[in-house]
DNA sequence: TGGGTATATCTAGATAGGTAGATATACATA
DNA sequence: TATGTATATCTACCTATCTAGATATACCCA
């Protein structure tokens, strides 16, 4: 028996708990149909019905994927008279934007920490 | 008939192909043991077993992340002896810290156009 | 060359998440 | 109140992906 004791001994890795928040958080951006709807969202408010016709995408679809932004707090939602009128959500968006620019500044770790999302379990 | 019309009129959203690009990028940072691989990686070359050690998830599970992220470019191999040494690929983590940079900093859409990373379709 | 260790691959099996289609609900106006 | 439009929900199906377990491959050393 040869090798048997491990030469070099990793970082000790991201907390599980905090890995998991942070892995469905990108996830939730990870799809190509939300990136659209951020996107045409953008600086604007406009009702389902501009965001079916920007993208494409069928009403159910759009309805299902502003649902999982809204419950993600990227989006808000207002009725006005027989529309609902989508926006970006302030918070929600500086939040996120706060946990990438902390992925990309360097310690991952520190992303979630101290931005409350999903912080704990 | 009323609403007929929609008052608002949306973005022109992320370009379909640049879209899916980006989503597939954030899905690949999109998992937990992803990230906990990259950050156990972090400043340091270490084998597969000091990752399955650290992490505490099944060998043939961290080879299966590790050739995803080999894939995307994020990590490379190195052959020592009896041992693979993986460390995170300079380039690749750089690209990736810009495409964030990019996300976070406003326009998501720029983020894929400079950094070529999977830019066109 | 033979035995042992390290890593990769393969085959399922399980599960999450996406889209489609139908339909229900909410609201406005006539 | 009746009707039409806008949005949400529900069910079913499909696909991608994760994990487990077994096994193959690569490499080292005696």
């Amino acid at each position: 028996m040869t090798m048997k004791t491990t030469p070099v001994r990793g970082n000790a890795p991201m907390a599980a708990g905090q890995a998991s928040a942070l892995a469905e958080f990108l996830r939730t951006l990870g799809d190509a149909t939300r990136l659209r709807i951020l996107t045409a969202l953008d600086g604007v408010c406009v009702p389902v019905t501009a965001i079916v016709e920007a993208t494409g995408e069928r009403q159910p679809t759009v309805s299902h994927h502003l649902r999982i932004l809204r419950d993600r707090g990227l989006v808000v939602g207002e009725r006005r008279g027989g529309y609902v009128y989508y926006c970006l959500a302030t918070e929600g968006i500086r939040d996120a934007r706060d946990v990438l620019q902390g992925l990309a500044g360097g310690e991952p770790a520190e992303a979630m920490a101290v931005h409350g999302r999903a912080g704990g379990e």
